[in-house]
DNA sequence: GAATATGCGGAGGCTCCCTCCGTTTTTCAA
DNA sequence: TTGAAAAACGGAGGGAGCCTCCGCATATTC
């Protein structure tokens, strides 16, 4: 051991941000620089990710927002949390997009047009795969939340393909998520990286459908 | 820019280990030293890659060998050099394996088969999983030989299926390698990784079927 | 045994991570 | 308005990793 360095932030835990619990909030109206620098931080975030992926230099961000190094640490104290606060509301959106397909009467059309949209957000956001990734873990708290959303965002549209009959019903919505992840994060010539995650997500889809025969 | 740092040694190009070209090769006997320490290089990648995964310090490798750190680049001049010497073998192994399934009778059976000992073997070997994934790239020249070697593999399983009609012929053997290694990289809890993968390549498989009414 | 090619190893320069704390700014009460 | 006190700021600094460079050691060859 030994060996191993770093990522001692991520012991200590959030220390609740400025907008964390908003019970008796009635102390102190927090500072509007605070507040100036956090979507500083989150814009220069988006950024930075978008070009340089999420391995990128949490220095390079706060370079980019203008602040110090030690903002950015106080506002989000680990990488991850970083890369929640970026992109908690794509997640969002596809939780919303979720419920909208689910009136579809095709489930497997709908189960289908639901990863699309997931790849297509996470092409344009390339980023976000860094959120999905380790949205899969839930051992941090921090993302439980929006794993569980992801989550029954696709198990209610498998849930309806199985009652249907339309789908197979051996495989969980944590599957499913995990191929739409591992397409994602496939690696390999970026420039059809998009078609090639649609094309192997179609021959899932396939796959997950119910054998006339069983 | 100016932000991404590093990554220089890879402009470097790899400029010919101990072992490099055969030809012309009059000149001196290569040191004994020098070969016993790739050895302990290599043992100790192993190691160290096995248990940190593809990330872990390089210095680290370093130390476990026991040897300076300018050793180990002299040996290996990237990172990727030397994951590819490591699992060099683990791909050969994967190869044959593929010959010996092509005499099979069910060319869906055996493109199965093929997938799952790639996944059994990137569970042993943990630390595969980086070489497989940069194997897609090709940029790098060091990594064409072990991709072609994987794709051919698999491209001889598809053309068998799709020559037999068992299989669409829509799908590349790269798409079914992109799929194999977005199971394997797929994120999650550690513990059922591989039995996931199985599933999700079992499925996968499944909608690789040819379609009876097409 | 001497000459010399070749390999060794680690110091050093750079970046990044994260923490700590003196300084500055803002809020709020008097 | 004013002046504490609270809160946030920012960056220095210690630690680690990456990679390069080069003086020194050693194996090979003559």
């Amino acid at each position: 051991m030994s060996e191993g360095a770093g990522r001692t932030a991520a012991e200590k835990g959030r220390r609740s941000g400025p907008d964390a619990g908003g019970e008796a909030r009635s102390a102190r109206k927090p500072r509007a620089d605070s507040l100036r620098n956090r979507e500083k931080l989150l814009v220069a975030a988006s950024a930075v990710f978008a070009q340089g992926g999420p391995e990128a230099s949490l220095e390079a961000v706060a370079r980019r927002a203008g602040v110090g190094i030690g903002t950015l640490y106080r506002h989000f104290p680990t990488r991850e949390a970083l890369f929640l606060a970026v992109y908690r509301r794509e997640a969002e959106e596809l939780a919303a997009l979720s419920d909208d397909l689910a009136r579809l009467n095709d489930p497997e059309a709908a189960l289908r047009r639901w990863l699309h949209a997931a790849v297509r957000m996470v092409a344009t956001k390339r980023g976000m795969a860094a959120v999905l990734s380790p949205a899969l873990d839930a051992d941090d708290p921090l993302f439980a939340e929006v794993k569980t959303r992801l989550h029954d965002a696709i198990a209610a549209l498998v849930a309806r393909g199985v009652e249907a009959g339309a789908l197979r019903d051996d495989i969980s919505a944590l599957d499913v998520m995990r191929a739409l992840f591992g397409f994602c994060y496939a690696p390999g010539p970026a420039d059809n990286w998009q078609d090639a995650a649609l094309r192997l997500l179609d021959v899932f889809v396939d796959g997950l459908r119910r054998p006339p025969e069983a």
